[in-house]
DNA sequence: TCAGAACTGTCAATTAGTTTACAGTTTAAG
DNA sequence: CTTAAACTGTAAACTAATTGACAGTTCTGA
């Protein structure tokens, strides 16, 4: 794979950046740039497959888990730059969560062969190794943080930030969460139903915060959405 | 530290076996075996210091948060032979939670500068760290999967289990969680009401599955206990 | 040993969330 | 351009969870 290729998209990415340049190129290398098309399968819950990491290279990638009822939840819509399939990758066990295309996306395939040979020559690629799952599990904690601690509208108002975060885009009205988000998949972002979030969605319009369209979250008042979280 | 002091708390630590035996009696050298007393607090969320992991060698020690409001969470009770501090000591940034000894414990305590001098001479102990961080990562799913998908008998059931586990002491009426547990800090842990968690519990031991002490369970019917979480 | 602290059990009143249901709207696909 | 699919908005009936209150129990420490 060409360097300039993925480069421009991987501008994003601080994780990658840091890394030596000799490194880097090697991964570059052999990495391969994948396309999936929207709402097809990167992986499933639970798979045996653990022989790859990925990047999010463009577009919008889907983090769910199910229940053995049928049941839903979903845990973050991962942006370009964002890394996932660690934790398979490193322990060789199955795969944590199914990973979905959200809408048409590139992903970077990096081999875990290919990162363990970087390891031999370059020990102290563990450290950037490190530094990811750290993220991930502060990320992980702040969302355990929020369900347990937090009641609905405030855990609302944190998952629109960390969408708008992401995927936010400005307009005149204020920043777009540029992804479709049914409200139903917003409710499953929430472990609550479809209804009730429609129904939090309607007061926090009601009160100025925020602006709904079909499928679409603009944050209008973005100060104020921050204070609800950080005064909780 | 003598290695005689420690060894036997730290059998049940397959982590700490699996190191190379080089290596096991370096972090034993430099590690000091550090007493505190029941309710004492070894550090504060949110705390800077971040120089140290710590190995729960006896007793039980209690990971909590806290919202800006004053609720408290409960994320999990630590039995001897499991790991904390390691986000904070590998990442430089401040203390995911609240850590307090839930009753007399010791800890080993291994300063974040030994874990680097010995990094430096095996760069393969990264890989134990990585074990380490990437079991948190599941264990920390396990709880998000739960507390989104599951309803809240299910989630009493997963976690009763969990503690089972980690305290789980045989008696004639079965498996006796043998840690204090007020039924306020296993509300804590499924992030509901005292009053909520009584009722449920009073449920159980309707239907026969548990024993109910002053702050104690005792598990009576751990097959059935088990089937209602694997079924959902 | 006894007074206070910590904890349990329970209830009634209230609030929050779920479910079912359905009509209306927006979009996607042929 | 049209029709089916996906999505929104809303309401009523229902269920689950919270809150505040209080009497009773078990434990702890002076």
């Amino acid at each position: 794979m060409k360097q300039h290729d993925i480069l421009p998209t991987l501008q994003t990415n601080s994780w990658f950046n840091e890394l030596p340049a000799a490194i880097r190129l090697r991964l570059m290398e052999n990495a391969t740039r994948v396309p999936f098309t929207h709402k097809e399968i990167i992986h499933w819950q639970n798979d045996d497959d653990n022989c790859a990491l990925y990047c999010v290279l463009s577009g919008a990638i889907k983090v769910s888990s199910c229940s053995w009822a049928g049941k839903e939840a979903v845990l973050a819509y991962l942006s370009p730059g964002n890394w996932f399939g660690e934790i398979a990758m490193l322990d060789g066990l199955h795969r944590t969560h199914t990973i979905q295309a959200h809408q048409d996306s590139f992903l970077l395939k990096v081999l875990k062969s290919d990162i363990m040979e970087i390891i031999a020559e370059y020990p102290k690629f563990y450290e950037h190794l490190i530094k990811l799952l750290c993220e991930k599990i502060r990320l992980l904690m702040m969302v355990i943080e929020e369900t347990t601690l937090q009641p609905l509208p405030i855990r609302l108002a944190g998952r629109l930030l960390m969408l708008a975060d992401s995927f936010g885009v400005d307009t005149p009205q204020g920043v777009e969460i540029s992804i479709h988000l049914p409200q139903e998949e917003l409710g499953q972002m929430l472990g609550t139903s479809r209804q009730s979030t429609n129904k939090l969605l309607k007061r926090f319009q009601q009160q100025g915060l925020i602006e709904t369209k079909y499928r679409h979250v603009i944050l209008k008042d973005l100060t104020r959405i921050k204070a609800m979280v950080q005064d909780s």
